[in-house]
DNA sequence: GTCTATAAAGCGATAGAC
DNA sequence: GTCTATCGCTTTATAGAC
């Protein structure tokens, strides 16, 4: 059985790919089975829920890894400076350098499905929350952190926006920089 | 013919709020028959083309209110500052301080439909040129103009994705006025 | 111009053989 | 676990009466 909570893991990324590239309404079961090479037999015995499930899952693996590889580190560091100077690194790579876009913030534009609403607004609160703590760790009053993380948070998903509009990856590069070195050249 | 055309223009604006509401894909004619109060009848003899042409329409309105109130003040103002104060007013007032999400962007990250991608492309890019030009000419230097430029359309899209996704439309209000106050503490 | 009726296709989901 | 067949429903779009 371990083998089996292995397989259906197996194609949980293979889903948020989909989902990222057509959207929620967009993903439909014959897209999912043509590019996961799973008949909807298969599909239902992973996922009893259907499409719904799917999501659920796929978006539930994304929050794991930002709690594993951004929010802890930036509650955790010893020197909040490494945690988010991890945090950049690590967001690059996760939107591979501005060719993925965010599923979450796709999901939280296509307000079709509120069931989905808590983990889109938990995933920005998390995030916001231990950024924010991470900048008033490095100095920053309250106030201005706060802001910085807006900007930052924001930042982030609108250069995502921006650099699949224009089919241009490295707007995102370079707004991840210009927001790094805000942080780095002006602590308060 | 007028009074056609005129009826036709006058559901262009509903069609556009329910494609903001539930996307592409969401915005089933059902929905949008009960919306905009017209049957099937009305609505594929207003519009022959279905939903992709209702979707292109709304998209060249956009675009239309974009030129007028944003892109051609940015490029017309005789003080090029007056010209970018008033592109933050106006679009604080389009996005109705942050409960209205942008058409655009929802169709750039939903990209399903690659028919849109050039006019999505479109309304960045002629917003792009015009603030950097607008922004020269405040006396920054054309690399600087660029990453500002980028500032500030990816910091409004970002904004708009936060407050959507937090439910706090204050967020892009308070966005916009740090991306105002940018530009205007630090010309060069 | 608006309506109803209807066509044709696709949708999510299920059943049951293997 | 995977497959095929199929159900019931919704979808987009069209036809034709009014």
């Amino acid at each position: 059985m371990a083998r089996v909570r292995a397989e259906r893991d197996d194609i949980v990324p293979a889903l948020g790919e989909i989902f990222r590239k057509h959207g929620f309404e967009g993903a439909s079961l014959s897209v999912i089975t043509e590019q996961t090479g799973l008949g909807k037999g298969s599909l239902y015995h992973f996922f009893p829920g259907g499409k719904d499930e799917m999501a659920a899952v796929v978006l539930a693996e994304i929050d794991d890894w930002f709690q594993t590889n951004v929010y802890r580190p930036l509650r955790e560091a010893e020197d909040p400076k490494a945690g988010i100077d991890h945090m950049f690194t690590a967001v690059d790579d996760y939107f591979h350098a501005g060719r993925r876009v965010c599923l979450v913030g796709v999901f939280a534009l296509d307000n079709t499905r509120d069931r989905f609403a808590q983990a889109v607004k938990s995933y920005f609160a998390d995030w916001a929350t231990a950024l924010t703590k991470a900048l008033n760790r490095c100095g920053y009053k309250p106030a201005e952190a706060r802001a910085r993380t807006e900007d930052i948070l924001g930042g982030i998903q609108g250069a995502l926006v921006l650099a699949r509009a224009l089919n241009d990856p490295a707007i995102f590069t370079r707004t991840l920089k210009r927001l790094h070195l805000l942080i780095h050249q002006a602590p308060p």
